[in-house]
DNA sequence: TGACGGTGAGTGTCTAAACACGTAATATAG
DNA sequence: CTATATTACGTGTTTAGACACTCACCGTCA
């Protein structure tokens, strides 16, 4: 069982540390998980990332986000959240708005199509997380989540997250 | 401790499910994994997929291994291994030779300077596994190998990976 | 022996990521 | 009240990822 990972990416020297080991195992199961959630995104022409973002915007609700603060929401910090916005726009996913006391924000909202795919996806994504980890019990996946926690938990001690390049 | 996520990602709402909430605790933590590796080889000019490429090489020996076999043993599938490899052949890490009895095989191997780069990195990833997962004891990082070993045996029962779209 | 399907590798092209730099608006200090 | 720093956003450019397509070689079978 645990070495799963050696078969599966063929490997044939051992692992040099357990936390080799593990860090391969986290990167092994994300390529899994995304590639497969990418893949059912697809037919509606957004990645993960623009998925991502779509549901930060319905959750910040009418009064919207600015750039950076999408930027610091994400799950994968990217560093050109400008231009993923402009294809988002572009795509008529959500609109943006400069104004306001502070002239140098950009408040971006979820549009109404946006909100629309976002209903018409929801169901669908449920479906992905059944199939990638229907097979385990309640009690396994807060077993697991518990775990990433603490992997991640020296970080957050330190900092905030990946620093992204842009307004650093 | 279970809804450390949420405020990573200033989530204002609850998941949508554990499953989800376990995906994207997986996603968080390769991110975050993922970029401190990126920032650790940046000043040796080479990705973490081009690391996991010369040790595949490395583990291969001096048979080396056709293009497509490197593909299936990378940890994270790439859709264009070719031109992967036309960057570390021009950087020097790898050395291609097409011939043997089969004309269609390209074989690939480490070169010298390659397997110099890999000795030379040795001793900082290990610093770096250290720093990422240095603060779990060995039977932490056991059990979550464990748990994410269960997380890909579903997708295993059905294909070896995410399927490339070349080839295929 | 020569047409055929399958396999291994590579190319063209578009999109996205990565990184350094630049611009505009606001805050702060003297 | 001006000079400077800081913040928020955008742009230019290089590199890598994604996907469809083509070419070369092999085995087979009529």
């Amino acid at each position: 069982m645990s070495s799963g990972l050696k078969d599966e990416i063929k490997q044939t020297r051992p692992f040099g540390s357990l936390q080799e080991e593990a860090a391969l195992n986290i990167a092994r199961t994300y390529a899994l998980l995304d590639h497969s959630l990418a893949q059912a995104l697809k037919p509606f022409d957004i990645t993960p990332t623009q998925y991502n973002v779509l549901r930060i915007l319905r959750g910040a609700g009418a009064s919207g986000l600015c750039r950076n603060e999408i930027g610091e929401r994400l799950i994968r910090r990217v560093p050109d959240v400008t231009r993923l916005l402009d294809r988002m726009e572009e795509a008529g996913l959500v609109l943006r708005e400069r104004g306001g006391a502070d002239r140098r924000y950009v408040t971006t909202r979820v549009s109404e199509d946006g909100l629309k795919l976002l209903a018409n996806l929801e169901g669908k994504i449920c479906e992905i997380h059944r199939t990638q980890l229907g097979h385990l019990d309640d009690e396994t996946l807060r077993e697991l989540i518990d775990l990433l926690t603490k992997v991640r938990a020296r970080s957050l001690r330190r900092s905030s997250g990946p620093t992204r390049t842009e307004s650093s």
